[in-house]
DNA sequence: ATTATCTATAGATCTATAGATAATGC
DNA sequence: ATTATCTATAGATCTATAGATAATGC
């Protein structure tokens, strides 16, 4: 057993590591086919792993499942936080993840499906999405950019109005999602007392592009 | 075989509706509870009826959970359209209708688990809330009383915003439901253009009491 | 006579594990 | 020598139905 909990990982340890992505990606793949009730053997015939190699890594499907949601969640914050960096007015950085997130549901339609399934329960909770749009309203409040009561519900309103938007880009694939999206943002800005004007003008400037980040999930 | 179609349903066709609405509420207390995997023996025994019956009325669990949604989205959208008859103001009728759905995770806590639960699948389909939202805004438009270009996506912040508010009150317990409710409509409001000093004061008018709907879903 | 419901169960499906095999560490 | 993985399967669980029973219609 390593003495140093995080030392450097061995053969060994990277190819467990490698087991477990492969079981992840593979629920992430099912739960974005919206097939939840997959039998586990079937997951790691995906996985191309044996059947027996599922139970050293989860106790059971929901285990597994829910891993696949936080992996999911990781992959599109730690993306957001390198695609913002260099910014510095908060309405700013907070208007661009918005945009970028509205964009992800084309541009990685699994990843965005993963995230649109448990939503609501991972709106609120700890992980991805949600204490970053926290953090980014609460400084902005703090810089007197927006002009927010209650922090809390101004992120619920957010995540509420990300996640449906995500849906509705699904429901309709003609519809534009760059004009959308960025139309939804122009709302919220004003919603948090941004002029029209400035907040339309907010909307335009440029996105920097998704790829210097590469894509973990499908 | 019944001639006609809508006749007055006799004592056979009564005693069937019975079961299948006692399978459909037995389903919505499973899916308040989280267990949409329980066996539909587990359903049958909490609906007391014969496991045989099931498939009388339904093809597959899927298809009755299906139907449990559907008819929680009846239940609560029907008490809306009640609950807000005699108001003229169409932005007041939005408002109390949101308020009143805030309202309705402490009040009725189970059909509100079941809402949140395919909330993200339903806000945007065509049956419940969402298309009665969608005429609120739109009457309000054209009364001059929201700013809004595109009611579709005006009305998916609303819903967004519904689903997470319902999230995050049963996730904060002892949160103050009308408070926190009043305050998000009155963002709201404020985002569709209503002045900040008139959206406070249409959030603070008295609602409507619940109670003179009865209550079908527990 | 007809229709819905009930009970009981065959057969399908799935989970979780035991024991064998392969990969890596030392 | 140790650890992770694989294959194969026993036993548990669930689904879907067949056939019997009860309720209602006429």
């Amino acid at each position: 057993m390593p003495e140093r909990i995080d030392a450097e990982p061995n053969r060994l340890e990277r190819r467990k590591a490698r087991t477990r992505a492969a079981l992840v990606r593979a629920a992430q793949s099912f739960m974005a086919a919206g097939k939840l009730n997959a039998p586990i053997l079937e997951i790691t015939q995906a996985a191309d792993v044996g059947m027996g190699s599922f139970y050293n890594h989860f106790q059971s499907k929901d285990e597994l499942f829910h891993a696949a949601v936080e992996a999911a969640l990781e992959v599109h914050g730690a993306a957001l936080d390198q695609l913002t960096v260099g910014l510095d007015d908060p309405a700013d950085i907070f208007a661009q993840s918005f945009r970028l997130t509205g964009r992800l549901h084309r541009r990685s339609p699994d990843l965005s499906k993963v995230l649109l399934h448990n939503g609501l329960a991972l709106a609120a909770s700890g992980k991805g999405l949600a204490p970053r749009a926290r953090r980014d309203i609460e400084a902005a409040a703090r810089a007197g950019r927006f002009n927010v009561r209650d922090p809390e519900l101004a992120m619920t309103i957010v995540t509420g109005a990300a996640l449906c938007l995500g849906q509705l880009l699904h429901d309709h694939p003609d519809r534009d999602d760059s004009e959308a999206t960025d139309h939804v943002t122009e709302d919220l800005l004003r919603m948090f007392g941004i002029p029209a004007d400035e907040a339309h003008e907010i909307c335009q400037r440029p996105l920097p592009d998704p790829d210097v980040v590469p894509r973990t999930v499908a």
